[in-house]
DNA sequence: ATCCAATGTGTAACCGGTTACACATACATT
DNA sequence: AATGTATGTGTAACCGGTTACACATTGGAT
């Protein structure tokens, strides 16, 4: 490989002249940034990015730490960060963390060590803190961490609210709510969405409420377990697209036909909805524009620019499939 | 943050003691090795990835480059690859080539110039002499490249000669497929076995063979056009899962019945296949393993060991769904 | 007593860039 | 003519590690 040393011996120049006509810094007269610029061609050279990251401290790498890619929802944020990254000359390190904080943290030292300028994270466990303690830019995605850190993701609340009435105008009378962990943001704010929509209508009962986490056997199971004790459930609302496949699956195996006894209503939007037999009715995220943004706002904290705002929350769709129907009265 | 200088300046040795205790080379009294060890705790000394990496030239990093991680096969691979990285103290670079041959280059460039170790790729466009000047250790997964690179990936023709057999098995007389793009040596395999099982059939038509992209829409769109023209088509092989999914689509919007009207049966084995109604029969390949197989060779190659098999064939298995039943006679 | 190998440590070059600073020249201003 | 500013280029320090090599000491073998 051919080094800048070799390029200004070919060039009968230094070394920091090459530098210049590389970085277009400083005076070069025009004929030896000509010339330079010729050799560097001839050579075929390209400039080495671990000296200069060595240099500059930092290494055009950003970290995305995701609990696992194998959720459906993550490689589309990841393929928009790498979108915009890549866009900017920008290269993503990709981390699983299973949301073990054990992990979470091994990558967070391994990144500074490489001299990763950013990381975006998605996190239950770790405190702003840490975070502030290691120094490095960071945006939260999809689950909020604390108010001094930049975070982008949708108003859960509010979508949990809209799914909820969407089931109401289409004639549910008694809608029950399979959540995410309580340990998610973003799974306990679609509770409390999916809450403030029934807790004053006459048949609610807390019973209508059940825990899954993000696994299709479980949501099945409890789904069923749902179904059997309260039988006039005509509407689920489920924690998220994943889990609506599971509820789906538990009303079949019950002999519920959907839409026509049971409507469901997930939330996410990953393409999976489409996918399925019936189609998925859900809340969808613009998941595509969370990583983009997430992705800009990093660059931004990175680059020194002032970021407008430090939690964005992008707007959620109702997208229609045939999980749910209008029903007559 | 603190350097090996501070280190030794504290412990009173120089910095090429202090880098044979991190590195356990050379020899090192062990008062000293203590002395430098709990200097290292008190400082919170952490060693730049960088600066060896410019030295050593290499980065404990490698690329996985893949057309769309946006595509369900793509992650499972991913993870099973940054498993087996982060458990000898590798990193992983995700990057998306959109198949484009220009965008699968300049990442080799970029990455070359990162000192990164290799690469794992999904590639249809990349030559064997591009990767040999390269001069950057690299393992093919999925689609078969070269003799001279290794690959991972499946049996591709006997895993759809299985496919027919199957559907064959379960009573199916027509059996048309719907096949992947030409450029794809993956997709090709499988038309060349879907051929040999069929060709000498009485019924076989060419007309049987549909080509599709992986996109959904397309493939509904020509199932429909076969479904019509070829009424007494009864199963259906489709050059992926995703394609299953539009073919049953296809054949539902058409007022057919699966498994009663027509088996499908699908290819890869991706999580999908668990959540669609029916479930989708599908030629499963064991994805997590071919992800942990080629990062693992691409370690030993790196690393200089010796790799017993230029190309691992894994073994697919069939993973029985709803989507196709056996029929009397 | 002599020699050699094993042990232990420091100095400085090196990896391949960037940039502060020094220095030289050309040209415009007073 | 003297001064100041813009232009152009090279030298060398620096980023933070690794390691070749030199040198010193110790202890066992001959």
């Amino acid at each position: 490989m051919s080094t800048i040393k070799k390029v200004a011996e070919e060039a009968k120049v230094s070394v920091a002249t090459v530098s210049r006509v590389l970085n277009s810094t400083g005076y070069v007269n025009e004929e030896t940034r000509k010339k330079v610029l010729k050799v560097i061609e001839e050579l075929d050279y390209k400039p080495n990015s671990v000296a200069r990251s060595l240099f500059k401290k930092q290494s055009m790498t950003i970290a995305l730490i995701v609990p696992n890619i194998t959720n459906p929802f993550f490689p589309e944020v990841a393929r928009a960060i790498e979108d915009v990254l890549s866009s900017k000359e920008y290269t993503l390190i990709l981390c699983n963390s299973d949301d073990n904080s054990e992990k979470e943290k091994k990558y967070f030292e391994v990144m500074k060590q490489k001299y990763v300028d950013g990381v975006i994270v998605v996190t239950s466990t770790l405190t702003p803190q840490y975070i502030e303690e290691k120094g490095i830019p960071i945006v939260a995605v999809d689950r909020f961490i604390d108010p001094s850190i930049p975070c982008v993701s949708v108003n859960n609340m509010e979508g949990a609210k809209r799914a909820v009435q969407y089931l109401k105008s289409t004639g549910c009378k008694r809608i029950a709510h399979i959540r995410g962990p309580k340990n998610i943001t973003s799974a306990e704010d679609r509770y409390l969405g999916y809450l403030q929509e029934v807790e004053s209508e006459y048949w609610f009962e807390t019973d209508y409420v059940r825990c899954g986490n993000f696994n299709i056997d479980q949501t099945i199971e409890v789904t069923r377990k749902l179904l059997e004790e309260n039988p006039d459930v005509d509407g689920i609302f489920a924690g998220n697209d994943m889990m609506a496949v599971g509820v789906i699956k538990a009303a079949m195996q019950l002999g519920k036909r959907i839409p026509e006894d049971l409507s469901v209503i997930g939330f996410d939007g990953i393409s999976l909805c489409k996918m399925t037999n019936p189609e998925i009715t859900t809340i969808a995220q613009p998941i595509y524009e969370i990583g983009s943004v997430a992705a800009q706002t990093l660059l931004d904290l990175i680059e020194g620019r002032v970021i407008e705002k430090k939690h964005y929350q992008l707007e959620v769709t109702i997208s229609k499939g045939q999980s749910t129907k209008t029903r007559g009265e």
